[in-house]
DNA sequence: GCGTACCGTTCCGTACCGTGGAATGCATTG
DNA sequence: CAATGCATTCCACGGTACGGAACGGTACGC
């Protein structure tokens, strides 16, 4: 019973805001009166909400949502870096955090006007074709790369690394010099750049990227800033500097 | 079944990220082995988190509380003129939205060294004592200051105001010049400016505002810009503009 | 070292309830 | 009007959720 609940929960997708239960049923194979009545039931816990006939999630997932330590610790030690980042550059700003083989971005900020970068707050994508998620590969615990090559590489785009051999020398790279790039790897027009953030173990934790038009974005004017934040997130969490074991 | 695992949900609070089966069944009133299997269950779903022997809520609560609408829609809309509002002022920004008696925050924006704000993203705070919220009753349907008023108005601090006849003639007030202050009404020290996001309905959905400390905050000097935010933003939601109907 | 208290985990008999087909009423469309 | 689709309710049937007891492990005090 819980887990069709949760089913049920999981049949809501970025984009469509309100579904009927008519289309929860379909997506979910759960019967009509069942899924009605699992509706119910999460609506008196506000985990749902009725607009008309319709369902949509309710505000108290967002309050749990927010309760969640990994985000949650991240995201309050992190926001005034990364709105001095934002400041300083007045480009899209992101904090990420490894999940298996994919990133699930924690904080993301952009400015009016700017360009719409694919990636959402709450969102997931994979990490090898990812800048935050190659900065977490180089210098997460080896157990994280052996993940995303056991998943496998799969193609975003025509610019996807998808040899496991490539990956790993970009890796060594990212290693060596502290920096990931992003060159079109996850979506058309997209470039990001993004530095690792430590934790006490030494290994990384999260990564923050700043991202835009591959044809505007330019890495020279913010990787020292970029940097610059995830060195200072790094100190904050009890990390080692990067620099200062090499 | 789906309640009591709810319940096991909402026994974790703020400032206690791991709580051990031990002290999840004695908060909760469950059985030991029926809340060891439901978190089982929970964690089959990502929902919470195995940290050695202790639990904690899980990333997919994040990632579904970010789906939800009513803080989704409005915090992609707002992030860029809340990032403009906190670079012009450098003071704390939030946003909040109504539900209930309470109001919740969806967007705060602090930078570092700023003072401790009690709110919380995701947290909520009753209406009458915040400036947020009463920018939301100020400018709300009329069933929203009723629910309040049903509620009861709790007293916060010595200067909560607890008095229907008081609050009404401070909501007067506020409807009159557009602005919502909060002085030490909700915690000790803190004061607030807060101004009314007025959707398509013509009712206030959302309210701005610049936190800060009492003896540091000069409503004089934010006002405007809070204003500026809140008008943008319900010009932007396709909202009538203060001003624009008296 | 021993006893006590507490933890998490597993088992299984007992009691409880989750499920969905069928029926109903309503709205929309051709 | 008929057909289709929606949401809601009912209840017979089959399924399972529950928690006391037992167990092994850890930590602490004497």
């Amino acid at each position: 019973m819980l887990g069709r609940a949760l089913t049920l929960l999981s049949a809501f997708r970025p984009g469509e805001p309100e579904l009927g239960l008519a289309e929860l049923a379909r997506r979910t194979g759960i019967a009509k009166p069942t899924a009605h009545r699992l509706l119910g039931e999460l609506e008196r816990w506000a985990m749902v909400e009725r607009v008309g006939r319709a369902y949509r999630l309710g505000l108290r997932l967002f309050e749990l949502g927010q309760l969640v330590p990994q985000q949650r610790d991240l995201q309050e030690t992190a926001s005034p870096f990364l709105a001095d980042l934002f400041e300083a550059t007045h480009e899209t700003v992101h904090l990420a955090v490894p999940d298996g083989a994919e990133v699930v971005y924690v904080h993301k900020l952009s400015a009016a006007g700017a360009p719409e970068i694919p990636s959402r707050l709450g969102g997931r994508m994979p990490a090898h074709c990812t800048a935050v998620g190659k900065a977490l590969l180089a210098f997460g615990p080896p157990e994280r790369l052996t993940a995303v090559l056991e998943a496998g590489l799969t193609r975003r785009t025509p610019r996807t690394v998808i040899l496991p051999g490539l990956l790993g020398r970009e890796l060594e790279e990212v290693r060596r010099s502290g920096i990931a790039e992003e060159h079109e790897e996850s979506a058309p027009g997209v470039a990001c750049v993004a530095a690792p953030v430590l934790g006490p173990t030494g290994t990384a934790v999260a990564a923050v990227s700043i991202a835009g038009w591959v044809n505007r974005l330019r890495p020279a004017r913010v990787t020292a800033a970029v940097s610059t934040t995830a060195r200072a997130l790094t100190r904050t969490l009890g990390g080692p500097l990067l620099g200062a074991r090499r």
